[in-house]
DNA sequence: GTTTGTGAACCGTTTCACAGCA
DNA sequence: TGCTGTGAAACGGTTCACAAAC
């Protein structure tokens, strides 16, 4: 530990898989509060979530939120808790880029709005696609697309073009200067450190569970497997 | 019993970071081939997944493919290695439920056809959207679900309806007997041990995001980096 | 009784380093 | 020389177990 005493503040450095599962206690504790209920235990986080208790509580002291032993935890403070450690508390400006299926899905999506994210303006290379509106929103050509992130204050980037157009786009939305890119095409984008990329690869999902799925056919899985191929 | 040395299969199992950087070779394999590469080093496997090398070694290692010292890997057979391995050697039948903003998007989705993963029927559960056509295919309502399944011996289900739905569609789908789910719904549905379900949750992705790009801006980060990344 | 917070053990993955081969 | 294959060490995350608090 660092020598700080621990006061107020949570700037805790929070592990990718830490972040994951606070995703998921958040969606059980907006459930919990609309049904009314004042207090969770980390049993009932865990299992929504998939987690184990103990992990439920881990992962809740990284975000400096503390519960009654014996009780759990208040729903409402903890879902303000996790908001404010995700970013969630607050609104954030995008761009779309990509005005095709999967684009017009994303503008449509309602999730995004409800979390306080909102899509400023979308952006599409192919000419005959500019001027139409999805979304309400209207579509505009790549060239607008660096003034409209320094006007607009976007801070975040959506990709959602084929994979061959994906880096180019990417660089674009760098240079106009986002701050965070979330990237539909199934292909890993390269940007410097200082701009965090996440993709959201449809494709390598379905090879996962595939791969789950044949795994699960045909071995029973030999239950112990030590050194020697059996 | 164990204790005598068998060579000859792969069965090996798999581990879930590993499934992730075969896919992501696979597609720098298919990049290379296509521009008519014969070999690839780890080195530029790695660099294309975001890999160290040791560890491109290791995974191919898994699956039991060899390279040549001095050399690399020959990307045609490796190629074809990994494919086997993941199980995107054959195509894979698949239902779509939810005919909405997703649901159409993923019906039309390129890369879905291109790697042998057919979506042989849609359904929705709007009797108004039934029989209307999506990417050419039919929309049905739901009670034709479990024997299209069993007739047409569906594997894979794709939930892509809302939230409140998504443990419904799930079960139904369970219950008529796929092997497999790729969940888009943001919902973490529960299923059977034998039935692994793989969520792709833009809402969760959308979250890691943001709290990266919260923790970029705050903490000048203690940065204790190497490598690079350009 | 219930449930939290947390050190300590555990486990799987990643990285290192180097021998061996082309 | 260039590159693979692989033990061994390092790392980080998860689980365990239990004392403390309600």
């Amino acid at each position: 530990m660092g020598g700080y005493t621990r006061v107020v503040a949570v700037r805790a450095r929070v592990s990718s898989p830490t972040a994951h599962r606070l995703s998921l206690y958040l969606r059980e504790l907006e459930r919990l509060a609309a049904s009314g209920r004042a207090t969770v235990s980390s049993r009932q986080l865990g299992v929504a979530a998939g987690a184990a208790e103990a992990q439920v509580r881990k992962d809740l002291g990284v975000i400096g939120t503390a519960g009654l032993p014996g009780v759990g935890y208040v729903v409402e403070s903890l879902g303000d808790a996790i908001r404010a450690a995700i970013g969630v508390h607050r609104s954030w400006r995008a761009v779309l880029v990509g005005a095709g299926n999967i684009g017009r899905a994303l503008a449509a999506y309602r999730s995004f709005r409800e979390e306080g994210f909102e899509i400023a303006a979308v952006f599409d290379a192919d000419p005959s696609v500019a001027g139409r509106r999805i979304s309400g929103t209207k579509v505009q050509p790549m060239d607008a697309l660096a003034e409209c992130v320094r006007r607009q204050e976007i801070e975040i980037g959506i990709i959602a073009v084929p994979p061959e157009s994906a880096q180019e786009v990417a660089d674009r939305l760098v240079a106009a200067g986002v701050q965070g890119i979330l990237n539909f095409a199934p292909r890993r984008v390269r940007v410097p450190d200082r701009v965090p990329a996440i993709g959201v690869d449809f494709r390598a999902a379905l090879e996962r569970l595939v791969l789950e799925v044949s795994q699960r056919d045909e071995g029973p899985v030999p239950a112990r497997r030590r050194g020697r191929s059996a």
